[in-house]
DNA sequence: TGAAATGTTGGGGCG
DNA sequence: ACGCCCCAACATTTC
């Protein structure tokens, strides 16, 4: 075959891409296309500051493509119309594309493939989505099986990852859009895109020591600290492949010096997993991206006070870490994943809102924000999903924040009002006695807000909610 | 990948 | 010395 074209969408990288290794074993000449689909980037869902990151991981994309004599050509549209487009001019007999799997993306790849030859390969996941399966045949809705049949499968190792391609043939003369963009909001986000710097942030996470993967297990669960990988916006753009990811951990593994260690790396491990178990539960459960898992609790009476709604949003709860996380998010376009439990609980059982209302937030929002794993997320949370936490597993946010966020270095870190209260009052400033707040600077219900809504009225009020769906 | 309520145990103060 | 109570610490059960 003469020439090819390989369809970029959620895989950034050059190496071990199968979409682009297969396009190159095909043809002679590849064409690299992006296709910017307005369905996408006018969705409900899109979020500025991930389609900034994707934007710059564009033109990094084009970098290193022009360095192996090739160049990336973008194209707007209706990818079906603006493939074949592509395809006409460029003589490509074949679409080559990694998989994707949300519902959008499988009834885009339909229409497209009703008009172009379209093969797609693996490469989002590590194990083909189908191939960790119950022995009944039937798709794990749990997670720790779900895992066991994971590690039970033959593991990829460093010598199955496909190196990048030293040199790519693309044929002159296509056109290509310039990649839009406002770099000054790709800035405000602590992410630099590429595929070079998903690399450097692997291999210092890898070999970082006790303050990075080997430290992983006791470290992750603080927001205060820098205890977690930082990769999660690679990975959903495909910067980084699982593979690659999962043969990081388990060099790791191999370089460890104590069992501390090694359950560092074995726990990050986990986390590849969760990500994979949740790509699993959107392919073979289509339906979890609009309703619950577990359809009874599609009747929950939601309270959905549009008012409470927007104090979380803005960070106004009057619950300290609740807040400080909320104005992570939107300040940074991420927010540690302690804190994502916490303000989704805060959201879910405190509110009583609706955890369609925070999922479509923070996909809004997030850098990272992918569908599969954000919805599981919050069906986790909310207690409607596979794996789910039970109902009556409500998080007490002044107790989470006082474990995970004990001397309060993130709640003054994202909440300046808040600086100079006294650690003892910072999880509950509502106690701080008048005298207290003059001290601090801060006087509540007009410095910071007294909070919106008393847990233990909330927790009752949640309890009472879900018991009616008789789940 | 909770938290609260309830139960149990054991040490120490005290009459 | 003994029984009783209190309560912290821990365990178990419940939501």
């Amino acid at each position: 075959m003469r020439t090819a074209i390989w369809w970029i969408r959620r895989d950034l990288r050059l190496a071990d891409n199968q979409a682009l290794t297969t396009a190159m074993a095909s043809a002679q000449n590849v064409v690299p296309a992006f296709v910017l689909d307005p369905t996408l980037l006018s969705s409900p869902y899109a979020a500025d500051k991930r389609i900034s990151f994707l934007y710059e991981g564009l033109r990094v994309l084009d970098r290193d493509l022009r360095q192996r004599g090739s160049r990336l050509v973008i194209r707007q549209g209706k990818p079906e119309q603006a493939l074949s487009k592509l395809a006409e001019e460029s003589g490509a007999e074949v679409v080559f594309a990694e998989e994707d799997i949300s519902p959008y993306a499988r009834q885009r790849d339909r229409q497209v493939g009703k008009v172009l030859p379209l093969r797609l390969t693996g490469g989002l996941t590590v194990h083909p989505l189908d191939s960790v399966l119950k022995q009944d045949g039937q798709p794990y809705t749990v997670y720790t099986p779900y895992s066991k049949a994971w590690k039970a499968l033959p593991r990829p190792g460093a010598a199955d990852l496909i190196p990048s391609p030293t040199s790519i043939s693309t044929p002159s003369g296509l056109t290509s859009l310039v990649v839009p963009g406002e770099p000054e909001l790709a800035d405000r986000t602590p992410f630099r895109p590429g595929e070079a710097e998903a690399q450097q942030r692997l291999d210092c996470f890898i070999t970082g020591g006790k303050e990075a993967i080997h430290g992983y297990r006791d470290r992750r669960d603080r927001p205060d600290m820098d205890g977690t990988s930082g990769l999660s916006p690679y990975i959903r753009f495909g910067m980084l492949s699982l593979r690659q990811a999962v043969v990081a951990a388990r060099r790791a593994f191999d370089l460890a010096s104590d069992d501390v260690a090694r359950s560092g790396a074995e726990t990050w491990l986990n986390e590849l997993i969760w990500r994979e178990f949740y790509l699993s539960i959107l392919y073979h459960f289509p339906h979890v991206r609009r309703r619950s898992f577990r359809p009874q609790y599609d009747s929950i009476a939601w309270a959905n006070d549009r008012d409470a709604f927007e104090a979380w949003r803005l960070g106004q709860t009057g619950y300290p870490i609740v807040d400080a996380a909320m104005r992570q998010l939107v300040e940074s376009g991420w927010m540690h994943n302690r804190t994502r439990m916490i303000v989704a609980s805060f959201l879910v059982k405190d509110l009583l809102i609706d955890w369609r209302w925070g999922e479509r937030f923070f996909m809004q929002h997030l850098v990272d924000g992918d569908p599969a794993a954000n919805n599981g997320g919050w069906q986790w949370t909310a207690g409607t999903g596979t794996d789910a936490a039970p109902y009556f597993r409500i998080f007490n946010p002044i107790l989470q924040s006082k474990k995970f966020d004990p001397e309060g270095r993130y709640i003054r870190r994202w909440l300046p009002e808040l600086v100079d209260v006294p650690t003892r009052y910072l999880h509950e400033p509502w106690r701080m006695p008048v005298e207290t707040q003059h001290q601090a600077n801060c006087q509540l219900g007009r410095d910071y807000p007294k909070p919106i809504i008393d847990h233990a009225f909330a927790r009752e009020r949640a309890l009472e909610a879900y018991k009616q769906t008789s789940g």
